[in-house]
DNA sequence: AAACTATGGTGATTATAATGAACCAAGAGC
DNA sequence: GCTCTTGGTTCATTATAATCACCATAGTTT
């Protein structure tokens, strides 16, 4: 469904810096034709999913896509059930924590709880987490199924800093580590002078649907700073394994105990 | 763009009371191809719209939505819009007031503004609100689309006071007079010993996506109360549609002047 | 004010992608 | 072990979406 794609595809060319386009932008931007980006996006306002503000003719995300999202929301409950545990994580670890799902070929923040320090790392709702650039993403991939994982690493990775690791080899060996360890480290990977530290989610088969994560500024990382954080991330991610009624495999439940002494 | 209308339809069919289907069943309520429904929800899966459940093989709607949805309220916060208007409208009934929006299929309130007296209708954040019981539901149900009209008509209506209208005809009855007056009244439909009055909030397309209501206790209620709340609930709503840069249909804008004087 | 430019939007032809009946494989129920 | 149903696949046929040149309009520049 090779127009399905282009079209939900164009979906994801806003963003919080980008919340609106013109026909023609939005066109190139997306690389197609602008009648066809035009018909698209005729089709999808008719559901809802964009609208066009009448004045200035521009497009945005149209409030469909909120009716959908609580409808989703009403039957897997899970942004209520994560945000009191990354607030919790939040207050313990001083740091920002956000919560991300797999949506298509990364993962999404879909909740977030700020640090209460002046000095923190902020992250947006919504945004896009790259699967191999972020602790998030390389959490959730060592609790994938192989399948994703290999799609995963088959695909070409984008560097964001000059520490982000590009090498697929490079990548797995990340993912590797996050398997033992329960969670996914990835130092200024995505946005410089910022430390990520990842647990994963997980679905009722014992798989990874996202992660839970806390973002550190370098400056107040250290080696004991990270095993802190590490095991709280895997309480925190068994704690919401067992409000949602989902299954861990049985490995990572015994990292808890041992947990970083 | 015949083909991104199915596809995008066939996530219409998801709803409360119906969270999930198999590929056959979801084509049959659909009307398509099997291979045709697969193909669109593979690509859909893709983008994060739909998940699959791994077990069941089950599909629903997925992540991507929830990302998609926080963007929007990032780029047009609905929520935060809504607010001061609710306050304004506390202030000047004197009551609660709550905004609600479609959650599956009830309304779920989204934003509260308590009254200040002592003796108030209390409504917590997060509150269910069935659409045959409340005047959110009914001034919702007098704007939506026939087809959501028709569907809710279908249910079954579940009793909460002895005064809750549970046949569909006497519903539809409200719900026609809502349409007319702009305002839904439901008196102890819900919670016995309160009156509600709502005003539908429109969405880009002129259907209703939610309401704005003012709960009274009874012992404070009359005809003269229930005129005021009324006029103050039509200019609310369209505060909102103008501020949220949304088109009421057109009929609505005219019920401001006349306004029960 | 006239000419210019960039924008949203349209229509008919052509190339492409969607379709659907028949077909498989696998699990559930008997 | 057989059957029935379900998810998923295949490939010739057919309907559909991409394309490109074009139009209308609003804002700018000269």
């Amino acid at each position: 469904m090779k127009t399905v794609r282009k079209a939900l595809s164009l979906l994801d060319l806003f963003s919080k810096s980008n919340p609106e386009f013109g026909l023609t932008a939005l066109a190139q931007k997306a690389g197609l034709d602008k009648a066809t980006t035009l018909r698209m996006l005729q089709a999808m306002k008719m559901h809802g999913f964009i609208e066009q503000d009448a004045k200035s003719r521009q497009y945005r995300l149209g409030a469909g896509l909120l009716r959908l999202a609580r409808l989703r929301e009403a039957t897997v409950p899970v942004v209520d059930i994560i945000q009191p545990v990354l607030r919790r994580l939040a207050e313990k670890t001083g740091e920002t924590a956000h919560a991300a799902l797999l949506a298509g070929e990364a993962l999404a923040a879909v909740a977030v709880a700020n640090s209460s320090r002046s000095s923190r790392v902020n992250v947006e709702p919504g945004l896009q987490l790259p699967l191999h650039a972020t602790a998030s993403g390389i959490a959730f991939l060592a609790f994938a199924p192989p399948k994703v994982l290999d799609e995963a690493l088959g695909r070409k990775f984008q560097r964001f800093t000059d520490m982000t690791a590009t090498d697929p080899a490079e990548v797995r060996k990340l993912v590797e580590a996050a398997h033992i360890n329960g969670v996914g480290t990835v130092d200024r990977g995505f946005e410089p002078d910022v430390v990520d530290i990842a647990a994963p989610l997980f679905d009722g088969l014992g798989h990874a649907q996202g992660a839970l994560t806390v973002v550190t500024p370098i400056s107040r990382m250290s080696l004991n700073v990270r095993h802190e954080h590490s095991a709280l991330l895997i309480q925190a991610a068994l704690d919401c394994a067992r409000r949602m009624g989902t299954n861990p495999p049985v490995h990572f439940w015994s990292l808890n105990s041992e947990a970083f002494g």
